[in-house]
Formats: C-alpha cells, structure tokens, sequence
DNA sequence: AAATAAAAGATTGTATTCAATCATTGTATC
DNA sequence: GATACAATGATTGAATACAATCTTTTATTT
C-alpha cells in the first residue's frame, strides 16, 4: 500500500520502528523541524509520514499542536487487545483449513531463528517475536488481514510501552512452539486455544500494573522526589 | 482519529463520500491541481487527503504517476468480503452479550429511516443502509472495531462499483430487520447465521459475473461494439 | 506507412516561504 | 505572593515555486 519509492518513506518507516521498539516513549513529542534535520528532508515531507502514522494510530496528530507518539488509555488498551483476540482467532481458523506443510516449513525456519537471539540480542529477540504473529498472518495469504494484524501489534507494542514493566513484553517461545503444533494437527479448537492464553499472558502482564497509569504525568512523578522539610 | 479543524479534512470527506457513493468509479485519475481548484486549496492540503486515503485502501498513490480511484482486483474483492464476514461477526457476536434495549432502540430508530428512503431517495437509501453495518459496529462501544468495520464497508462499495451491475448493491431491508430481532433475543448464534446469509448475498450479487470482470478493459469494451463486415 | 526518437506540455515530488496559532516567559496589578 | 495580562519565541498550517518525472505530440528515419 505504501511505495518505498518515495522520500518520506523512510521516514515513516524509522519513526514506526522506534515506537515499536519503544525508543519513542508513549506521549514523545515529534517536531516536524527536527525530524527533518535528522532525515535531510523539509518538513512537507516528514509531515506526509506523520499523517500516516495518525491514520494507523501510532502517532496523534492535533491541529495546531503537532504530532506526538500515542498514549493510549486504559480504555483503549483493552480495546485493542480485544481486537487482537479476534484477528489473531481468524488467523488460526484460516490456517488449519490449509495445507500444513509449507505453513509449518515457514513457521519452524522463524522459530529457529528466534530461538538464536533469545538470550542474545534482545532488541531483535523482541522484534521477532512480533514477527512472528505477522507472519502467521500473512500464510494466511489475505493481504488485509496480515495489514490488520500488522496494525494491531504495533498498537499493542504500544500499550505495553505505555503500562508494562520493561521487557515483559516477551513472547513466550515455548507458547509459538505450541501454536505451530496445533495447527500442524489441523486442530483449530486448539490452535485458536493456545492462541487466546498465548495473547491473554501477554495482555495481563501488561494491563495489571494499575498503579503504573500516571507514568507520564512530571508533577506525580517529581512528586515521589520531594524530600521532606528541605 | 482524523481531526476535522484542519483543511484537507472537508477533501478527504468529498472524495471518500463520492467514492462510496460510486460518483468517482475505480481507476478514475486524481489530479492534485483540479482538485485543489475545485475545493479552492493548494495542492499541498489535497495531497495529504490523498496520502490518507492511500492509507485507507480506497486510493491508489503511484509514485509520479499520481493518484486513482483504487481498482481491486478479483481477488482483493474476496479478500475484502472475507474479512468483513470476520468482524461483522464479531459485531454480532458482542452485540449479543450487551444489554438489548438500547440498542434495539438505535437500531430500530435507524431502521424507519431506512424505510422512509426506499423508494424516494436512492442514494441516500444505499448510504443509510452501508451505515447500518456501522452503527452496528459502533454500539458494541469498540472504537477500533467501528473504525474497522467503516473501512471494509467502504471498500465493499468499491468492490460493487468495480464488478456489480448497477444498483444491486441495495442491502435487503427485510434482512436488517431480521438481524435485529435476532439481537433483541440474544440469540448469537442466529444474528451470526443471518448476517453471513446478508452480506453472502451481497456478495454473490457483485462477484457472480464472470464476464464482468474485463469491464474496465476499453478494448474488449469496444469489441461488443464492433459492427461485423462493416 | 510504421516505427523510433526528440521535444513540448502536463503532473507530481519536494523545498521554501509567509501567515497563523500556540506555548512560555516576563511584567504589571490586585 | 498570587493571578491576570502582554510580549516574545517556537511550531505548525498552507500556498507558492522550482526541479524531476511522466505523457503526449511532433518530427525524423527506415
């Protein structure tokens, strides 16, 4: 959908990745002048990589007030997750009607490599995991549903930016070993099963941190430095 | 997510709103300068209309060859109902879970609109019954999933306006009213059953045309119109 | 006459520019 | 000392301008 051919490509695609990747935080401001400089291109053209991110929910684009990386509520967060459930679900259903083979063959060469990075690069171990979930996506072969997919974790890398401890945002790899079991047996009760615990772990290491949701606010934070009767 | 203060919104809106609406058919060019005469902005305000567009799927941006009116192909087309089947299911699905009563009443409240317009307002009667499958979608009080179930539903009229003869893209009053009832009973498995049934119909009417499918072909247009031995 | 090549015109890609808006700091007043 | 107001600086909104690319027309050659 989008053509790399462009200038402001890599730029939306840089910016994408470091919020994925949480190197921009939940609520980072992105000034259109400064993000130019660091890419060489004017600001109509980091601008065009704003907007799309806006359009994916990434970034939040306020008339007047420029743009910043989404924060995502409370609310939201679930929402997402929830939405995560179905898709993911779909996926699952619509591989274990396909031939196995070739699925398996391209699951168990990602697992591989994710197995490599675990205790190496996180970073890139944590990418991969993501990946994963994308990839089951796209042996599906429906071009939309891997584009949703591929929204919907990035918005949930999101989330977990913005309410998880640090790096709990591990896919378990012994859960991914599972799910390709399943749908190796052709079994779509529990691939889907495996499947909704596998997003269910991840979704509540993520949102049962109540006491995290103030995380960005300077004056509650700040707070907690004050020393007494300085 | 789109902010609506800015001036390339009221563009964004026309031309999605014409598009849906089959006013601007598939494949149809997107000239940046006559769009910007006609809305009286700068190429500038048009261009980040079309990028979002883009986004969306119901534009096709083409590095230096400018913008169209998104063409699906046969195969996206199938893509495109398969994935509404998915979320409108899940509507139903969540729908089914929720206190009926006011959404019996929203929904019934549309429902006389929809009747009102049958016969007297044709456009109007088509746009009123897209936007039934979103209001359905936004009572389940999922952003994200309202969102969604709005961008395939738009992409479904682009499909019908690609391979469905003209007007068969009427959804069945008599069906929406059945898939009312069976909310109001809570019954999930039956509002599942009939909106499949719905939107399997929808489908079979624009994709059942084999020979329909070189429409935008000039010559195998022409060639119908070839006089023999002339 | 058909095919190729060259030039003109049209359209897009991107940077630059100016006006409008917002955020922040400093000042005056209560 | 706190609040309201004013001025400054920074940032965005949107139009214009120029360069690059594509499309179409015209000219040339075979």
């Amino acid at each position: 959908m989008y053509k790399s051919s462009t200038r402001s490509f890599p730029v939306y695609d840089s910016l994408r990745q470091a919020i994925i990747e949480q190197a921009l935080k939940p609520g980072v401001k992105l000034p259109e002048d400064s993000i130019g400089d660091t890419f060489s291109v004017s600001r109509t053209t980091v601008r065009s990589a704003l907007v799309r991110l806006d359009a994916e929910g990434l970034v939040d684009l306020q008339p007047n007030r420029g743009a910043s990386v989404a924060v995502p509520t409370i609310e939201e967060a679930h929402d997402i997750f929830e939405m995560r459930q179905c898709l993911e679900r779909e996926v699952m259903q619509r591989l274990c009607k396909m031939d196995a083979k070739p699925i398996i063959k391209a699951l168990k060469s990602h697992l591989a490599e994710e197995k490599k990075y675990l205790h190496v690069d996180t970073t890139r171990s944590i990418r991969l995991a993501g990946e994963f979930h994308i990839l089951l996506a796209e042996l599906t072969g429906s071009k939309i549903l891997a584009n949703y997919v591929n929204e919907i974790v990035s918005r949930c890398s999101l989330v977990l930016a913005r309410f998880a401890q640090a790096h709990s945002a591990k896919c378990g790899l012994d859960e991914h070993t599972e799910i390709i079991a399943a749908i190796e047996a052709g079994d779509a009760e529990r691939a889907i099963s495996q499947m909704h615990q596998h997003l269910h772990g991840v979704q509540d290491r993520a949102l049962l941190n109540p006491d995290d949701q103030d995380k960005d606010n300077v004056s509650d934070i700040l707070a907690r430095y004050v020393t007494p009767n300085a």
